[in-house]
DNA sequence: CCCAAACCTTTGACATTTCAAATATCGTCC
DNA sequence: GGACGATATTTGAAATGTCAAAGGTTTGGG
C-alpha cells in the first residue's frame, strides 16, 4: 500500500479533526472538568495539612459564616449543591467537632437550623484566608483581564446550562 | 456630612471594590465549582436515567475506549485523576458487569491490565454519541468564540495552577 | 544467591455522594 | 378536629472518594 507520503497527510487530518473540527463543547467540558479536579485536590490537600479541615465541610461553614443567624439545611443544602442527605452527615460531624451548633426554632419543629459556633468561625476566619491566598498563588501566572473575562464567559456557560436542564430546576 | 454626590461616588467605589478590586481569583474560581457542578449533576441524572451508568464509570470507560490494548490500573488512576484504591473497586463493578476485563500480563505480575470487553465497547460508544450531545445542547447558548477562547484561557489556568501545586506533580 | 529498595495493587478506615423511602411536622380543607 | 397534601429532615443502601498501611513482585547491588 502507500508507505511515507500519504503518512503524512493522514497524520495532518487525524490532528485536525480532534483539534479543530467538533466536538468543541466537549473539549471544554473536559478541560473544565479536569482543572476544577486539579484545583479542588490542591484545596482538599492543603486545607487537610494545615487545618484538619475537607473541602465539604469547608463550602459548608463557608455558607453559615455570611449568615450569622444561620441556615436552615434545606437552604445549606442548595447553596452547597449538595443533596439534603449529605448535609445532615456533614452538619453531623461539624456539630461533634463543636464548630456548628444545631437549633429547632420554636415556630416550626420540621425545621433544624444550623450556624457557627463561635470556635467555627474562629477557625472558618482564618481558613478562609488561606484559602484565598492559595487560589491567588495558583492562578498568579494568568493575567488578571483574562480572570475577569473568564468569570464573565463562565456566567454565560452557566446561565446557558442553567437553561437546558432537563429537570425543572434553576438557579 | 456630604450627602447625595458623594453617595454616589461610595457606592461606585463599592461596587468596583467588590467586582473588581480583589478576590478575582477567589470569585472566578466559585463560579467555575459551581458551573462544573452543575454539569456533572445533569450529566449524572442523564447517565443513570439512560444508560444505567454512574460518571465516574464513564470516565474510565473513556480513557479504555482509546487505548484499545487496555491501561494498567496506576495508568488509570492518572488519567481519571482518582486514587489507586478507588480504581481497584471501579473495575471491580465494572468486571462484574461484563463491561470490562482485567488481565495480569506475563511479564510482571505485580500489574493489572484494565480492556473493555465488546460489550463495554458497544456501550461505551453509544454513551459517548450522548454525553456528546448533552454537553452541546447544554451550551446551546453560548458563542463558538467564546467557547474556544474559554477553552484556551481555561489551558491557561490549568497550566498556572500546574506550576504551583504544593506536591511535585506535574500534567 | 539474597536482601533491600522500588514498584504496583489491594485493603481498611472513614468521609462524602446520590437516590429513594421513611419520619415528622405543619397547614388546610371539610 | 381529623385526614390529606405539602414541607423538612433523616435514614439506609450502594457507589465514590481520600489516605495510609499492607501485600506481592521485580530489580539491582553485594
Amino acid at each position: 500500500m502507500a508507505e511515507s507520503e500519504s503518512a503524512t497527510v493522514d497524520l495532518e487530518i487525524i490532528v485536525q479533526g480532534a483539534q479543530e473540527g467538533k466536538k468543541l463543547e466537549l473539549r471544554l467540558w473536559l478541560r473544565m472538568l479536569s482543572t476544577t479536579k486539579l484545583i479542588s485536590q490542591e484545596i482538599r490537600r492543603r486545607l487537610r495539612n494545615e487545618f484538619g479541615a475537607t473541602l465539604p465541610q469547608f463550602d459548608l461553614m463557608a455558607q453559615l459564616y455570611r449568615e450569622r443567624e444561620g441556615l436552615r439545611l434545606g437552604e445549606l443544602s442548595k447553596r452547597t449543591m449538595v443533596t439534603n442527605g449529605n448535609v445532615t452527615g456533614l452538619v453531623e460531624r461539624l456539630e461533634a467537632d463543636g464548630l456548628v451548633l444545631r437549633v429547632t426554632p420554636d415556630g416550626d419543629r420540621r425545621v433544624t437550623v444550623a450556624k457557627l459556633t463561635a470556635k467555627g468561625e474562629t477557625q472558618f476566619s482564618a481558613m478562609a484566608a488561606a484559602h484565598e491566598g492559595w487560589l491567588r498563588d495558583m492562578m498568579a501566572d494568568v493575567e488578571p483581564a483574562i480572570v475577569s473575562e473568564l468569570w464573565r464567559d463562565i456566567g454565560a456557560v452557566k446561565s446557558s446550562v442553567s437553561n437546558h436542564l432537563s429537570g425543572t430546576d434553576f438557579d
